[in-house]
DNA sequence: TAGATTGTTAATCGATTAACAATC
DNA sequence: TAGATTGTTAATCGATTAACAATC
């Protein structure tokens, strides 16, 4: 492998799917897998499989296939989830608060360590036994504790500002759920979750097939 | 353009984003853009866009563009945002509440109807004016109400099970949010967000950064 | 009309799949 | 050793970009 391949997105957004089927033959006690037998489980080609794996170097052994917890444990570094990184809430409504809750986060290395928002209603209250603080707060905390990521669930109109002072104050990396187009610094990394972009990729997908239909029908 | 020509799924993926940035355009009271003034606002090539539309249509006229409301309203046909979805949410967790109260995608088209868990204590209780009734009601619900999508986001043990049900009630879509691959019937549209996916996904990016960051520093 | 910009064909680029020598 | 399966090169396929004639 060399180590200053270029990886392309594709490749990157396929990593989780294998960490996740890996994990899945591991609870199954499954402890080697060749590229043919996962492929055919995961409805990729093997070819596909070992090319992907082999961006990042040889797992696997000729003749055997590959060590499915080896392989899973290579995957979580790869993915780098063996770090931990420390988390901002950033907008503590319905989706924020959903966000607060879910522990499997922190699995991955995503610990919450604070919660802001600018509703004086919500400023005080606890989730996790974490404060919601006002957002004139964000900075100094942000400080304080070596805030890596900021989750963003606040309305879109306030994201860019947000945005651009997180960046500022020395954020890593930005999980955004508003449905804007965040353009920070290259230094800091922005994973988007649009899931509006997401339901009207259904709405095609569901119209589609019932126009195909009608059409099927009227022959 | 052909009737009939097979769509790639990375274009679908692309149109909420162009009616995203038309959204802004209008609220701009912009009237008309070419592909060039587009692809530069939103960092593709003109070549893109042009290809992109031309998949489903001539939206545009040489000489002077496209107009930006009827493009929006195109769009949104191809979208089959302008239908009506009734939905429900099964499993009304920190996420499935979170999504209860989303009203956005309302204005998508999506009508929630019902909300169902197993869980007595949610059992009862009203979202935005709707009950959560009992998972054993689903089946009749889904028939005298005439469902067509459903919001999964429950616990990824019991994902399979009801997924596999709601596909013999005659379901037409499912929005998955349980970090497992559904296999039903090619008559189900699945999509997925997988939250878990993202976040790696992020890791991953953040950690290279990190590594290139350190390998820079040592030159 | 002249200038601008589309729609579309052709060229390029990159990603996926196939093939196979290396090797466990 | 013989069989299996990887790692990797080569071939194919599809998506993106460039170019330009058509036309408003």
């Amino acid at each position: 492998m060399s180590e200053n391949r270029r990886i392309s997105i594709a490749v990157i957004k396929r990593l989780p799917r294998y960490y996740r089927y890996l994990g899945e033959l591991l609870e199954n006690d499954i402890t080697r897998i060749s590229s043919k037998e996962l492929s055919i489980r995961m409805g990729v080609t093997a070819s596909q499989i070992r090319q992907d794996l082999n961006n990042f170097g040889g797992f696997g052994q000729q003749g055997y296939g590959y060590n499915v917890e080896y392989l899973y444990e290579e995957i979580a570094k790869i993915l780098g989830i063996n770090n931990t990184y420390k988390v901002i809430i950033v907008g503590v409504g319905n989706l924020g608060q959903a966000l607060a809750n879910y522990i499997k986060f922190e699995q991955r290395g995503f610990i919450l360590k604070g919660l802001f928002d600018v509703n004086p209603r919500l400023i005080g209250m606890t989730i996790r036994g974490i404060e919601v603080r006002d957002i004139d707060e964000m900075e100094s905390f942000i400080k304080e504790n070596e805030i890596d990521v900021a989750y963003l669930t606040l309305p879109k109109t306030r994201v860019r500002k947000v945005a651009e002072d997180l960046t500022k104050w020395g954020i890593k990396g930005l999980w955004n759920f508003s449905p804007v187009d965040i353009e920070v610094s290259p230094d800091v990394i922005v994973e988007d979750v649009h899931l509006s972009d997401s339901l009207m990729t259904l709405s095609y997908k569901i119209n589609r097939r019932m126009l195909r239909k009608e059409a099927e029908s009227k022959k």
